[in-house]
DNA sequence: GCCCGCATGTAACTGGTTACATGATTGT
DNA sequence: ACAATCATGTAACCAGTTACATGCGGGC
């Protein structure tokens, strides 16, 4: 019972919105929670299976659609927010432009801001999607009383990229190639 | 020779710096690049091992020291530009903070609210450390060619940082629980 | 009749962490 | 002498991705 899996977290949570099928669950999670998350196939079938052999979902023979859809039992709502409850486990940090940059003597100035432009254009498309996102749960009243939450979310991504950007921009001012000397 | 690791990537940057050993590698990954990337040693002897085999770096036999430091070689710098210019892979994102914030219908308002305070926190935190690694890169003049690129990554974090901050701050703000009547 | 998208699953592999085992050097 | 830290490594495990295999239902 102890073993807590970030992944059946986000399966448990994606199905306390709505029934739907395992496919349908990794549509949600790349369309919806694609900002911050992500799982594959080869995750969610598995969990499905453990979730469904402990009783946390069951599938619902539905009459017309082509495929059984999961749904959430009783105790599946439970452990959901049980596992809600876990303090978030960040992983370690990763950041192979930060990486790069950090070895920028070795690369050179016009690499690095090549990479600077790159992470630039990066967050300004990430704004934009933002804005598309935001407006699509604004509009969607089926799930009024969710909407504060994911707008949170959305919010969160926006903050970090408009840092991303200034960030860039300013970086780019600030480091010029004064004479390229560099090797490379 | 066409496997690129980020781990040896990472290896061969610190070596670029200066020789070491493993261990010093580890803690210089630890304080230095600590806010942006991680390595573990059971990482970093293998990666050592395949290196060297492959003639990127070499033993140097210090006699005074108490262990021998790994030193990159000629072809070791070439390879380290090959890597460099390699396009980042990000990991796929997965934000254990937003993924609880989004399914906060389940959690409740209150928990929520926690969360938030947790991250504020942090990313102060986050901040000061910032600002003691900045004052320590600027003080050291022994490396002072890398400094305009080791700063980049500083300032880049500090961009995060303040945008999770004032994220975190607006949204302590937005979110206010009328009346708690969510589970738990 | 055929192709495409929905749907479910498995197997192999990779990258990475954790824990363990071991020993040398140094300071007290 | 003894403890702490430096130093090197290995084995077991875990999480996650990728690629593959399979079949059904509907539209063209």
């Amino acid at each position: 019972m102890a073993r807590s899996s970030q992944t059946e977290l986000a399966v448990l949570g994606v199905l306390s919105v709505e029934p739907m099928t395992g496919y349908a669950i990794r549509e949600a999670i790349r369309d919806v929670l694609g900002h911050f998350w992500s799982e594959s196939f080869g995750q969610i079938y598995p969990a499905l299976g453990r979730l469904e052999a402990s009783g946390l979902v069951r599938r619902e023979g539905s009459s017309r659609a082509r495929a059984s859809a999961f749904a959430l039992t009783e105790s599946g709502r439970l452990r959901l927010g049980e596992l809600l409850r876990e303090p978030p486990q960040q992983a370690p940090p990763r950041n192979g432009l930060l990486l790069r940059l950090f070895f920028g003597r070795e690369l050179g100035v016009e690499a690095c801001r090549d990479l600077l432009r790159d992470a630039r254009d990066d967050a300004q498309r990430r704004l934009e999607a933002y804005a598309a996102v935001r407006a699509e749960i604004t509009a969607d009243d089926a799930h009024a009383d969710e909407r504060p939450f994911w707008l949170l979310t959305v919010t969160a991504g926006e903050h970090t990229a408009r840092a991303t950007l200034e960030w860039a921009e300013a970086s780019l001012t600030a480091l010029v190639d004064p004479d390229d000397r560099n090797p490379g």
